[in-house]
DNA sequence: AATCAGTGCAACCGCCGTCCA
DNA sequence: TTGGACGGCGGTTGCACTGAT
């Protein structure tokens, strides 16, 4: 192995720091300046290695550091600058006065990481998840051409075991039932494949990942206003609007069978947010509860926002696409809640993350399928 | 009330590049 | 030219806290 800690020998100080050692690092610094990190402990009477000593300055006593919640414009500087940089924290840090490198990747690792992955957005990467994008146009397809998606037999399995799952392809068959009756899921999904497009367009087309220019912000807003047919020609793999796609059936059965190991996590946790996109109009026989923990169930809609898609007759109605609503903090929120938005919220996870429910969530990939789900 | 699981964050670890004798 | 010292960086760990059961 490499050379031994520094800490391990002349029996120096780890772990936590105290009250009173901070006061001694800070009275040094003040009087001496920071450099020279191998004697400063020593000359500021402390017992720790000078490694320790600079990240403990570095990290929390230095003055200017920003301490708190991170705002909006800030977090959205972190994603676009880990776009461009990438695990660069301290190239990303340079552009957040007050942050510290480590108090960043902290943030991105247990926030945004978290969150970028239930959009489907691969965090590494930032474009879409293709395995994501995929199942997700089987599913769809699924839907179209057959009233009663049979699983278990697609994937060439029994029944399952799990009853999560059961339940979750019941839940699928219910909604299938319902909406193959009235096409509003058609529409849907076409809408829904659509936004995926939208967002698959970018990476096949460019082999680029996504720019925070276009998919985190406003102006993503450009790219609606391209024509359908446009966007649906492209990218087949990853969107089989089932309408146009005659292929459909083989390419499904095919696609299942790829994916079948991933489905068996299925049933696991979280939610399928799209079995039934109309607000209220939930199967009155099957509670919230029969399918485990919906969070963002309702909340991809906002009933009084022309965002919303998933009532939506035309399809060429372009729904508006805005970062702030993917990633708001409560403080900063450019989309605040309604009452009834707010009422439909009341599962998601956090009240921090609800913004991720947000009512223009248009790239929208069950969770059921992501982060718990599809390893990333 | 006790226990457990999940989460967030400070701190540590090990590697790497640069500097300098 | 070389090797040790040093600082910086990204990844990981450990622990405190919190909410759920």
């Amino acid at each position: 192995m490499g050379k031994p800690p520094c800490c391990d020998k002349d029996g120096l100080k780890k772990g936590p720091w105290t009250a009173e050692e901070d006061q001694k690092l800070i009275d040094y610094i003040q009087k001496h300046g920071h450099g020279r990190w191998r004697i400063l402990p020593k000359n500021a009477g402390l017992k720790r290695c000078g490694k320790s000593c600079r990240l403990r300055w570095t990290n929390y006593l230095r003055p200017d550091i920003k301490r708190g919640r991170f705002s909006f414009e800030e977090e959205e500087t972190i994603i676009q600058l880990h776009c461009v940089l990438g695990n660069k924290w301290s190239a990303i840090a340079a552009h957040l006065p007050g942050r510290t490198d480590n108090e960043i990747k902290n943030y991105w690792n247990t926030h945004i990481r978290k969150r970028l992955a239930r959009m489907g957005i691969d965090p590494v990467t930032h474009t879409p998840r293709l395995d994501l994008l995929e199942l997700s146009s089987i599913l769809s397809s699924s839907l179209y051409h057959s009233s009663q998606l049979n699983l278990p037999s697609l994937l060439g399995i029994g029944p399952f075991a799990n009853p999560n799952i059961q339940n979750l392809v019941t839940a699928f068959n219910l909604s299938s039932q319902r909406k193959t009756s009235d096409m509003n899921t058609c529409q849907y999904l076409q809408q829904n494949q659509f936004d995926n497009t939208l967002v698959g367009n970018h990476q096949f087309q460019s082999s680029q990942p996504i720019q925070p220019s276009t998919i985190y912000s406003g102006q993503a807003n450009q790219l609606h206003s391209r024509p359908i047919q446009e966007i649906q020609h492209c990218a087949a793999s990853s969107t089989l609007s089932a309408p146009f796609q005659s292929e459909v059936p083989q390419l499904t059965q095919a696609k299942m069978e790829q994916l079948s190991p991933n489905l068996a996590y299925f049933g696991s946790q979280n939610s399928l947010p799209n079995l039934w996109p109309n607000i209220g109009e939930r199967p009155d026989h099957l509670a919230m509860g029969d399918i485990p923990n919906f969070p963002e169930f309702d909340s991809i809609i906002d009933p009084n926002s022309e965002n919303h898609v998933l009532h939506s007759n035309n399809i060429e109605r372009i729904p508006s696409f805005s970062f702030d609503s993917f990633i708001t903090t409560p403080s900063s929120s450019s989309t605040p809640l309604n009452s009834s938005a707010a009422t439909s919220y009341a599962n998601c996870s956090t009240e921090y993350e609800d913004s991720y429910c947000s009512n223009s969530l248009m790239y929208n990939i069950p969770n059921s399928l992501n982060a718990s789900g599809l390893r990333m």
